[in-house]
DNA sequence: AAGTGGTCTAGACCACCCG
DNA sequence: GGGTGGTCTAGACCACTTT
């Protein structure tokens, strides 16, 4: 998955692994040119490889100087994944209950969303997401019918995403998400078993493939005392 | 500023003109062996440029196809700014009052965000940050006094950032940043103005320089009902 | 088959840090 | 001054898309 089979995805993967088993941060790599000579590639496969892990927070350079090793970080960078993978990675079991899943028109909100007129259909499917059997969120997620046809027959326990993936061919590349605090109104806090007026999140996501088409739009309320957001950033360079 | 006088980065630059004074989206590039020729430099230097445009979202590229036009984005990839810059961007003015300027017990919790004795002293700076007079948020800043001495006399309306960088030389260079939502409490609301129980986040920074030391430890309550968070995410490759 | 982006090489010069 | 990262060149082969 994560690996890329090139040489600078290799190295970057073994020096990954040097530097977890035992490198302690602000300790100092080989330099680039030792690197590219014990290891038989160029000069820049090596700098591709370490381009790469500092991006990730891996490892520190410093003109002159080196290439260091960095303090262990506890937050990762925001990344796009499916709520199924986020609730994984927090050692949750992901679940999922259907409340919605029928055919309507799409109107301006939706159509303009999804760039289809606005008297097409579009797909609505409605599911409180759950972490460890626990209500987590309540999604409305919107779909161009036309794009994933019988779409609802394989929407199971199964990730949304890996079903557009998998069948539809459908690969989500990259979202545009705005986050709100909010509460939560009567309605939703009895589906999701939290006390009226709890603090909530509330998350629009409009997903996009690498030709920049739409392929799904979403809003979803997260009760704010079961999830937050950790962001790693960087300053501009 | 942006400018890096580098040759990717001119011809980064000139072709982002290009772009932004008329091409339509997913119009084609000339391909880069073309564009090596054109500006008389390697076919690297040339993917270095086209590199960066492409993870700013400027363009998208498909192997065997070529590079095109991306569709324009609303949404900025959330930035490492200042309250001044960020509000700027925005269009609103910021401003800042000073509630509470003193020097404390760092303790446990402030100690160890910056990696310094919880006995030593930590200088705690309140502020209420303003958005063309109206307030916005309630930051809590915690900062080491041994790094910023004599701090407090150069706190205008100037941006913390700015002082930092400029008097002390200390350049942040990421931050880690937790977002919570949360409710007003009823002093926290007649602070910023607001009813009480009313939305709000609730946001933790640390702040680190290159070297991953600690600068900066932040808790800031912002009004809900002007602040929103916009994310463009990106597909781990 | 031709064109395009993806990867890689070997070598060069520059700007900066450190002993 | 020697070592290091930052940038750049000219050329090569591969994988993929398009004609």
């Amino acid at each position: 998955m994560s690996s890329q089979e090139t040489k600078a995805d290799l190295l970057r993967q073994h020096l990954a692994g040097v530097i977890d088993q035992g490198l302690e941060p602000h300790s100092k790599l080989p330099a680039e040119r030792e690197l590219a000579t014990e290891f038989e590639v160029s000069r820049l496969t090596v700098r591709r490889a370490l381009d790469r892990m500092e991006q990730e927070g891996l490892v520190y350079r410093v003109q002159g100087a080196g290439t260091f090793v960095a303090a262990p970080r506890i937050t990762k960078s925001v990344e796009l994944t499916s709520f199924s993978e986020d609730m994984r990675s927090r050692g949750l079991e992901p679940g999922s209950r259907l409340l919605i899943g029928e055919t309507v028109a799409a109107g301006a909100r939706y159509g303009a969303k999804l760039q289809v007129s606005p008297a097409q259909d579009v797909l609505h499917i409605r599911r409180v997401r759950t972490a460890d059997g626990e209500p987590m969120c309540l999604e409305d997620t919107y779909l161009n019918p036309a794009r994933f046809p019988g779409l609802m027959q394989h929407i199971g326990n199964e990730s949304l995403y890996r079903v557009m993936e998998t069948r539809y061919g459908a690969r989500i590349e990259w979202a545009e998400q705005s986050i709100h605090a909010s509460v939560l109104g009567p309605q939703d806090a009895e589906i999701l078993h939290a006390p009226a007026f709890s603090p909530a999140f509330f998350v629009t996501r409009t997903s996009f493939d690498t030709m920049d088409r739409p392929i799904e739009y979403a809003e979803s309320t997260y009760r704010a005392d079961r999830y937050h957001y950790e962001l790693r950033i960087q300053r501009n360079r």
